[in-house]
DNA sequence: TATGGATAGTTGAAAATGTCAACGATTTAT
DNA sequence: ATAAATCGTTGACATTTTCAACTATCCATA
């Protein structure tokens, strides 16, 4: 990240609005790099036909802890509707598979077949080489406390390890 | 921010999924706390008929620098005809008004009215409160190191001050 | 144990956003 | 003077978001 990526400017130090007033809200800063982020991750998520929505459920899918649609809406901030349009296209490709759930029926837990699994690795390399691009004008530990920041403000401590 | 805004869970300890490896991923850090922020952006900024959109136009209006629309496109990260719709808005409700460049007449400055800078003041302070909201989890400091470093991601080291 | 109220997933419609190509007016380069 | 590029604007189209139903299932309690 930090110029060229970005749109507009290109002089090497920033645009002109930077020094407006807004460059101090959180919600304008995570705004944005969210939103230089996700190019860069669905330019290289599109390569396995997989955008950063799709992506985050089969991360979860293959996590091993066996979550249900509902949990994965709540934990994604997405409507429960969204995540059935997304787990019905990796149903259909063959990369997760639903299940009822095993104390409640109403329930589907999503879990990654082998071939899901596979594809989340290779997937993951690109995903990892598009956040380190994002990550460009930050030393290593400064990203890692970004990252435990973000952590800390929606969860809390969190476990400390 | 931390529990309770959030949905979904309730325990006291975060969601059951935060095991999952992709708590570990920029992106989705970026996406959750920005969409939980936004909810609670828009609903302080309800009461002044603005949205964070419109808010975010309406700072740059009155931020002293004119700048054009195309400006706050890039800055914003959003289409130019996107600033069109938003600006009309404003414009239509007496907050900005739209000037000629003076170099380029092709080009038009937004500036906030009094009536404009006034709301802003109403407007920005409910929006403090809601970014207090957000970063209830992090100390001061913490706060502070968290857009210093968001900041930085965006647009490198920074004006030193 | 049966009845009522809540919840999970699904569907589909409506609203809001995002994306993109075209156009006139203007600027810039040649 | 001409050609190419840029700014704001409009309108079309696609995607995403939001929300209200509906069925099946679970849970509480009378």
């Amino acid at each position: 990240m930090t110029i060229e990526t970005q749109g507009g400017q290109r002089t090497g130090q920033g645009h002109k609005l930077v020094a407006a007033s807004i460059s101090q809200d959180l919600g304008f800063l995570l705004a944005k790099l969210h939103a230089a982020g996700s190019v860069l991750n669905n330019r290289a998520l599109a390569e396995f036909d997989l955008k950063e929505r799709s992506y985050s459920v089969l991360i979860l899918a293959n996590s091993g802890l066996e979550p249900t649609q509902r949990e994965m809406a709540d934990f994604l901030s997405l409507d429960p509707s969204q995540i059935v349009a997304l787990v019905d296209e990796l149903e259909k490709r063959g990369l997760v598979v639903r299940a009822p759930g095993k104390q409640d029926r109403r329930a589907k837990t999503v879990t990654a077949t082998a071939k899901g699994g596979k594809l989340l690795d290779e997937a993951g390399e690109a995903a990892r080489r598009a956040e380190a691009e994002v990550l460009d004008g930050l030393a290593a530990e400064e990203s890692a406390q970004l990252k435990a920041l973000l952590r800390k403000a929606l969860w809390g401590a969190g476990p400390p390890e």
